[in-house]
DNA sequence: ACCTGAACACCGTTCAAGT
DNA sequence: ACCTGAACACCGTTCAAGT
């Protein structure tokens, strides 16, 4: 995972690894079976610092008041999507193959931390009252919100970190006027904007449809389960 | 792309593809600058199909009533977000490739399908009468959700296709009940949802309280700007 | 139990050369 | 303008062997 932070993704080789770890590229394979092993461990560390950071956060909570259970659901899952958000900003490189990589590997094969995380979002869900649909709708929201909001929040809109101009800097003279003028006004605005608000109000209102419905009409009165 | 499509991403190589072309590996470098280059290519590839569904979409219902202003431009994000998901759900192995790339692209780069679309988007809002920051707010929200929901949407849950029994096809067995009683319970719901309805009633959810305001209260009465 | 060393079948990309 | 061919510096992984 470090040399994945200090160098990328691609630095992460069987060959560099184990130069890097002074010995020969074939002893790797005795603590991971393949390349594939090695990067779904990675993953199982970033899950892992996930984890850490909800188990650190609790100890100091433990001494306030426990909230009204209609409510805590909702700030548990607004503190799992900022401890999630929290490491993938602080491993860039590393994000992307979270986000992609349970599309291919099967849910029982996922790491253990991985599979802690999820079963304390269900197990939470279910003490919370809601039936079983209901909490996989909840839980889909959750995740697909923040990880589609991290990926598109991290995208790159500099061109030349060089540049003073910020035009040139982004890069936007590429970009002909007479094509793309709202992209062309709009681009500057791109980068400020506050992401810790938005990904957790865009959180908020899906999780009150969520747990209203499948309908998703939104306009229901109560918000308790 | 047929390659991607047929063999998945890493049968991608400028040496595979070259003996596919029944051309030397060299040979592609006359039109593609790098391997890289190729892949972007790809992605490039991904976006003239979504907007070529969509063109083709606006002819056959040219026909119809306009609607009034303030849904029309509702009824075009969802009709973008249903063309996006019919194309990335046709190219499984490319859509990985698609959600991540912009991370490390720059803005001004992006192939001109992309920002076709992008400027298409920015153009409908801005037309709807919204200002620039709620522009992007309401940009950021549907690609947000729409990568999001996609890629959770898609997450391999099938451990075993060859085992007829649906508990050992899934893999639970791996799954200690006493560590994970609630996965292992909702785990077999995991596939049946309707994926279709979900996306658009959660993008409806965030698109009304993006266009709201920052503060995403989300109990405003009106929806048009 | 843990590591080495040689070998194999691949990669992307360079450079110089051909038609 | 378009393609070839040899070469270079890498890959992941095999197999057999060492301590």
């Amino acid at each position: 995972m470090d040399l994945v932070d200090r160098e990328g993704l691609a630095a992460l080789t069987m060959r560099r690894l184990a130069t890097d770890l002074g010995v020969e590229p074939m002893a790797l394979y005795r603590y991971a079976a393949s390349k594939q092993a090695l990067l779904d461990g990675v993953i199982e560390m970033f899950f892992a610092e996930v984890n850490a950071d909800l188990a650190a956060q609790t100890v100091a909570e433990h001494a306030r008041p426990q909230a009204e259970a209609a409510v805590a659901w909702r700030q548990e899952l607004q503190r799992i999507a900022h401890a999630y958000a929290r490491v993938a900003q602080a491993h860039p490189s590393v994000f992307p193959l979270v986000a992609t990589r349970p599309v291919t590997l099967p849910l029982a094969r996922r790491p253990a931390p991985m599979l802690q995380l999820n079963e304390h979002v269900l197990a939470l869900l279910a003490r919370s009252g809601f039936d079983e649909h209901t909490r996989l709708r909840i839980y889909r929201a959750l995740t697909a919100w923040v990880v589609g909001y991290l990926l598109v929040d991290k995208r790159q809109m500099i061109d030349n970190p060089e540049e003073p101009d910020p035009l040139l800097r982004l890069g936007l003279h590429r970009l002909p006027a007479a094509q793309y003028p709202h992209l062309r006004a709009t681009a500057p605005l791109l980068a400020d904007h506050d992401a810790e608000r938005e990904l957790a109000s865009g959180l908020g209102i899906l999780l009150d449809q969520a747990a209203e419905g499948p309908a998703g009409a939104a306009r229901a009165a109560g918000r308790t389960p």
